[in-house]
DNA sequence: CTCTCCCT
């Protein structure tokens, strides 16, 4: 031992010093070198070292000055939230909106020294919410966006290596511990909005609860609204909650349920009042309330399920003619344009109609009324059905309440609910979290690229069914991203790599092997993104018009990639501003166009790393679809009678208005969402040929074989084969070779059919051997009258099959067998008398049964045949006509020996029966007498 | 004859 050991000792204890991302591959090294000293390589590591101690020395001299704002509720709580996160990895925070938990924490943080070795990491569930984030927080530290305060998002990065708090969006975060498995660029995490529960953030709760065990000194912060908190704590092991409260102002609820009145007797004095009826009750109860408290009138903000519910109250609203009242439509699908109008200042009253954008993503500036219909839309996946629904559904409590605080944030608010106070109590407390209402199969591809071991096991706050997990490894299964054993395939772990739906990254990899990635890289990008095209409410067919340009017949995939190439022929022939001209004349939207090109550039060179090729050549029809049908294969439809579609499990649906091939209804049909609102709707589709499908689903398919048959001209047993996918038939009855699916079978009817009974092709000297002297024995049969000498097709069954090998169930394989196998052994499959006789037949003698007949020089032939009734029964003598007349009749009478005791018999037993008594028994009468007869005397 | 919202 050198004197290193211990140095390095020393030099392991100061690793503490350097920053966390290196802290792991420093240590390596070093106790590589302990095992191996190297002078230079000492020398190398230290430089390293320093570089890192350096880097955190840096970061802690950048380090701003920090000052708050003492009137956030949150500035009181500061050292309580300080001491909490000394003494415990997790920290609970709950506050209402207007408490200053999101901005003040980074800043807390930084304080005690966090963001020193490594980020603070910040999550957000928006990009929106990410971008203001990170400007509010570096403008209150005086420091430029994107230094020490920086942010990234989807398709953006501000952020440095010296910046030290960093927000981005859940997804980021997720996205990163793919190449950073213990999130080691980071020191503190704090993840925002937890009370959200999006799929992202439970994903996530459930990683860092994986991680705390393995970063020590990793600090995570859970922010919430004061909703179900105690979950969150307990998941954590009992982490500390520290309440801060909001500012804001008192919000009244008036409950103004729309059920009918009734007077004392109970009877109906009026009828229920619609939604819209409510709304235009309630706007007439607010101008009167102002009037009599002598104020101004104030904004409201309604809530409403859909655009739909939207549309229809802005009509009745503007038919009621409403004085200084102005209406605005707010939903996600609005162009941004439109859905900025809700900033712009305003005489008058405002009534914004809105979906739950308004519930957490928009916010709405200065309202004062909240006018809640309790209804959403809300996405629930359904394992059983394998369908996505979206239902309109009672909202639960929590989101209720978030709606209610949607006003009351610069003065005092007035929420009125269209519903009663009993209804409110006795709705859920909860909306269910995103991972109990989704398809799980991301997630779950996700964790086992992650190699987080089983995913029932793993800690998710709420654990999934174990039937909801199994449905996503459906999935994966169906996009063979798992083999049987639910293990990652090669191509899941490039699937996982994708930053896509999982039916869409399927697209892309089948299209690089089919030379179609350049038209699929358009299709998935377009589907990751919101749809660029533009339908205002008003001028709905304008827009339509504008859009047909693109349209394709047959297909909606075809038509991205239409307007795909629409637009980039403008874009590279325009300048900035006539290219906007061109979009809003057409009804595009700019910026997503703009988003869809970040998303095909993003995908474009993901594609390119994973050395994907990209066609030269424009794909054609088929190899675009069949690309995108092997992403879809478990939606496809085949149309039905009544013009609808038939899918997957026997479901029933339709092809959504807004899709371009409604009017051409092809026979078969693949669709890239299926979701049921009114009816279950198919959104994104195309037409397909239905012999796409079986070379693409091999693993999925089912294969049923009826009718096995022997067929001699082709040598082979032949059934009829039907393929289904999922129950539906996409091959109904087709001829195969049935030898290879079931040879036990087969070989039977080879046998049965081609060997006993003859029904074959073949010059196999066995089978005119056999031929042969099964032929004479029958005619051993026919004189003997009686069907007990030849076994029966079982004995000739069983000589063949103990005699030919299992393989053999085909002519063709038969003779080369026999041709090869005879020459050694000539009698093969040659059957003797005994192994075809059932009895010994020693009566039937040439003596008795002669072929021919002596009648002086005349010899006739005889033949002998055994059907009773048949003219041919019995013997029959062959005479030429001209020698009839010189026959004698007595000779004919005795015919041949062998049937003249039968035929006496016959004779005695139609005697009379007072004659016939003195003959019993019959047949020893006959016996006695035909003894003391010469034969033909 | 028409579907809430968000994210890598």
């Amino acid at each position: 031992m050198t004197d290193e050991s211990p140095s390095i000792d020393k030099l392991l204890k100061n690793l503490d010093h350097a920053m966390l991302a290196d802290r792991h591959r420093l240590r390596r090294q070093l106790l590589e070198l302990r095992k191996k000293p190297d002078e230079a390589k000492l020398a190398q590591w230290v430089a390293r070292m320093q570089a890192s101690c350096e880097q955190v020395l840096a970061r802690r001299a950048s380090l701003p000055v920090i000052r708050y704002d003492d009137s956030l509720p949150i500035a009181a709580k500061r050292d309580e939230i300080k001491k909490a996160l000394e003494k415990h990895q997790v920290l609970i925070i709950a506050g209402e909106t207007g408490s200053g938990k999101t901005t003040q924490l980074p800043k807390i943080c930084l304080e005690i020294g966090r963001g020193q070795h490594g980020l603070i990491g910040h999550t957000q569930p928006r990009r929106i919410a990410a971008r203001s984030v990170a400007s509010r927080v570096a403008e209150e530290l005086g420091t430029p966006l994107g230094a020490l305060v920086g942010y990234q998002v989807r398709f953006e990065d501000q952020s440095d290596s010296n910046t030290l708090i960093k927000l981005m969006t859940d997804g980021i975060l997720l996205a990163e511990t793919q190449n950073d498995r213990y999130l080691e660029r980071y020191d503190t995490i704090i993840v925002d909005e937890a009370h959200e529960r999006s799929l992202n953030i439970d994903f996530l709760l459930g990683y860092l609860k994986t991680l705390l065990p393995r970063r020590p000194d990793l600090k995570v912060i859970i922010t919430s609204a004061t909703i179900d908190l105690e979950r969150f704590s307990k998941h954590f092991d009992d982490a500390p909650i520290v309440e801060v409260s909001g500012r804001t102002f008192p919000v009244d609820t008036w409950y103004r349920p729309l059920t009918l009145e009734q007077d004392e007797e109970g009877n109906r004095v009026e009828d229920d009042l619609t939604v819209d009826q409510a709304i235009l009750a309630t706007l007439d109860e607010i101008a009167a309330y102002e009037r009599s408290e002598g104020r101004s009138p104030g904004d409201v903000l309604v809530f409403l399920p859909g655009e739909r519910e939207i549309r229809d109250a802005a009509e009745m609203l503007r038919k009621a003619q409403l004085k200084h009242t102005e209406i605005l439509p707010l939903y996600a699908r609005l162009s941004p344009a439109e859905q900025q109008r809700i900033f712009q200042s305003h005489p008058g009253r405002r009534v914004v109609l809105a979906t739950n954008v308004a519930e957490t993503s928009l916010t709405v500036p200065g309202i004062r009324y909240v006018i809640d219909s309790g209804t959403a839309r809300i996405s629930r996946y359904s394992y059983r059905a394998k369908v996505q629904r979206l239902p309109i559904e009672a909202v639960s409590q929590a989101s209720a309440n978030q709606r209610k605080g949607r006003c009351g944030r610069v003065e005092p608010g007035i929420c009125i609910r269209l519903y009663s106070e009993e209804d409110f109590l006795g709705r859920p407390e909860f909306t269910d979290p995103e991972i109990l209402r989704t398809n799980l199969a991301a997630v779950i591809l996700q964790m086992l690229h992650l190699r987080l071991g089983e995913v029932t096991e793993f800690p998710f706050i709420e654990p999934p069914d174990g039937k909801a997990i199994s449905d996503g490894y459906n999935l994966l299964q169906e996009l063979s991203a798992v083999d049987r054993n639910s293990q990652l395939t090669p191509l899941g772990r490039q699937l996982a790599r994708l930053p896509v739906d999982p039916r869409m990254g399927r697209m892309l990899l089948e299209a690089a092997k089919l030379g179609s990635l350049q038209e699929v890289l358009i299709v998935a990008s377009a589907m990751s993104i919101q749809d660029p095209r533009e339908r205002p409410p008003e001028r709905q067919q304008a827009a339509d018009q504008a859009h047909a340009q693109w349209k394709d017949p047959d297909s909606d995939f075809a038509g991205l990639v239409n307007l795909w190439r629409g637009f980039e022929e403008q874009r590279q022939a325009l300048t900035a501003n006539p290219l906007r001209n061109w979009c809003r004349k057409n009804f595009l939207n700019y910026l997503r166009l703009r988003e869809w090109r970040d998303s095909h550039r993003q995908l474009s060179l993901i594609c390119r790393d994973m050395q994907l090729s990209l066609n030269k050549e424009p794909a054609d029809y088929p190899k675009l679809h069949k690309a995108v049908l092997v992403g879809l294969l478990s939606q496809i439809g085949q149309k039905t009678e009544e013009g609808d579609y038939l899918g997957a499990r026997q479901r029933r649906f339709w092809i959504h208005p807004s899709s371009g091939i409604g009017k051409k209804r092809p026979q078969w049909l693949m669709t890239a969402e299926l979701v049921e609102t009114t009816k279950l709707y198919a959104r994104m589709v195309a037409k397909i040929d239905a012999d796409w499908i079986e070379p693409l689903a091999g693993h999925l398919i089912k294969k049923n074989h009826f009718e096995p048959h022997w067929e001699k001209k082709r040598g082979q047993v032949v059934a009829f084969e039907q393929i289904t996918l999922f129950g539906l038939i996409v091959v109904g009855r087709r001829p195969v070779h049935y030898g290879p699916v079931d040879p036990v079978v087969s070989r039977e009817l080879f046998i049965r059919e081609a060997l006993v009974r003859g029904e074959i092709q073949s010059k196999a000297k066995c089978l005119t051997a056999n031929k042969q002297l099964l032929e004479q024995l029958d005619e051993l049969e026919a004189k003997a009258r009686r069907r007990d000498i030849l076994a029966d097709e079982e004995t000739l069954y069983a000589f063949y099959d103990a005699r030919l090998p299992a393989e053999i169930h085909q002519t063709a394989t038969f003779d080369s067998w026999y041709r090869i196998n005879s020459q050694k052994d000539p009698q093969l499959l040659i059957m003797r008398e005994e192994d075809v006789l059932a009895r010994e037949a020693s009566e039937v003698t040439a003596q008795h049964y002669p072929d021919t007949l002596h009648i002086g020089d005349l010899e006739l032939a005889l033949s002998y045949h055994f059907e009773p009734n048949h003219p041919r029964d019995g013997v029959t003598l062959r005479v030429p006509a001209p020698l009839l007349p010189m026959l004698p009749p007595e000779r004919l009478e005795w015919l041949v020996p062998g049937v003249i005791e039968a035929k006496c018999i016959a004779l005695v037993r139609n005697l009379p029966k007072a004659l016939r008594k003195n003959f019993v028994p019959v047949p020893d009468f006959v016996k006695a007498a035909l003894q003391r007869m010469t034969f033909a005397e």
